[in-house]
DNA sequence: TAGACATTTAGAGAATCATCTAAATCGATC
DNA sequence: GATCGATTTAGATGATTCTCTAAATGTCTA
């Protein structure tokens, strides 16, 4: 859990997520919408892989990355747990 | 936006703001539910506050910290956008 | 198997960050 | 107004992070 906030903490690997939103793209593809050297990418790709917010699969040559949403999910769970819902009010776990 | 997801990044101020949710708290009693000096809790409150995730007023000696759910749920709507809705496909935006 | 392309790994440098101790500020009380 | 308690500010240090270039790896095709 610690290591996707700290994957979020990056814009640019939160465009990447918004990325991926859209579709699987190849390392490549994705590189080429940042004005960094693919090196650089493929670092925040890692980083993103091992905070299990992406999943990648190496299709011949290329390799394609998606979103992985069960995790940011888990993440999404984080938040509705800090703003409480109208089953549970602050703290209040009695009910 | 991106000071709310830094300041999210690390996990003593997840942790305080999981404490803000029960109820306001003073710096010092902040402090008191972690193994660091205060000036270390005083850096992390700060980090929280220039995000804008939590609110602070002074109250005689002490400073009250608060939560500022407004901007909690702000970065809701971030993964909210990333995960999609029923009514909003990936980027699909044309209905 | 040699060459070309896609991607990652390695290593380095600059910047940012978390934490500490020591000192300063701010408000309350005597 | 001198002192006490609460909190922050300043300054320093070690660790982590982002980015780069250069080199290595993996895969396809001729």
């Amino acid at each position: 859990m610690n290591e996707s906030f700290k994957a979020l903490s990056d814009p640019t690997r939160r465009q990447i997520i918004k990325l991926l939103r859209e579709r699987d793209l190849t390392a490549g593809e994705i590189a080429e919408q940042f004005s960094m050297t693919k090196p650089s990418i493929s670092h925040h790709l890692n980083s993103l892989k091992s905070a299990g917010l992406v999943l990648d699969e190496r299709r011949g040559q290329h390799i394609v990355y998606s979103l992985n949403t069960t995790v940011v999910q888990e993440v999404v769970g984080w938040f509705l747990e800090v703003l409480g819902t109208d089953d549970e009010k602050k703290g209040d776990v009695s009910r």
